[in-house]
DNA sequence: GTTGACTCTGACGTCAACGTGAGGCTTTAG
DNA sequence: CTAAAGCCTCACGTTGACGTCAGAGTCAAC
């Protein structure tokens, strides 16, 4: 197989999240990218997909803690790592409800702001363009 | 009507937000309580619905200011006051788009934890893909 | 071999929504 | 009246996920 390698900057631009956010995510042990002589990262193909998972996960608000406990089972492109996951799945169930909850919650300020912006459409001698 | 007013202590209670919060929210101009003699804080019932109001939106991602505008056009109990509110529609509606993208992307985190909770809860690793 | 884009390691700055005392009044119970 | 709650106003501390320099090394091209 190929090993073709990513730099930081090329990463970047296929994740969006910026060079000091991945310098960060490693920090974190979120990453753990190789080094070329020089001290240049070398990132993977894999990382571009674990990039987005960890920003899918702190969207949701998981705390990178929290995501590097997950990491490890959810890499799975063709299964094999096998962490300990008992107490794991506990502590995601709970993580999956706060989710869960949080939806709620979202839907609930999108009917509060939804009910704001029909009533101001309808009744307002409307100016509506941008 | 009752003039039946709450202080901070109370209020706290009966929307879970700390008295610390409460006097943050006035300091962001969301609050305008009454004062006692003494200086203490009066609140009414309507700020019970508001502070309601301040948490939804706030755990949906608006921030104060943006909060600060939409409280008036959110009030109505009995719709009376009317702001300038043309501009704020278009606002709204971007934060409204905004939320919605949330929403996906809580899900898609759902969908994750779904498929790792599920994965190991079976406790037979089988070889699945994301 | 030199430019210029890219990257490296620190290390301090940021921002929002509060937390957390400190020190001192106000109100309520008895 | 006194004591205990409860509340007041500063004002600094916290947390998490980065932003933003500074100073220096690396790499591909010309």
């Amino acid at each position: 197989m190929a090993g073709v390698t990513l730099r930081i900057g090329e990463l970047s631009r296929r994740t969006g999240a910026s060079p000091r956010a991945l310098r960060y995510y490693e920090e974190q042990g979120l990453l753990t990218p190789d080094r070329r002589p020089g001290g240049y990262r070398e990132y993977t193909e894999r990382d571009v997909v674990t990039v987005r998972h960890i920003r899918t996960l702190l969207a949701a608000g998981l705390g990178t803690v929290a995501i590097a406990e997950v990491l490890p089972c959810a890499i799975t492109e063709e299964g094999e790592l096998l962490p300990a996951c008992p107490e794991l799945v506990t502590g995601l169930t709970v993580e999956r409800d706060r989710i869960t909850g949080s939806i709620g919650e979202l839907q609930q300020a999108l009917g509060l702001l939804e009910t704001i912006i029909t009533r101001w459409s309808e009744q307002a001698p409307a100016k509506a363009s941008l």
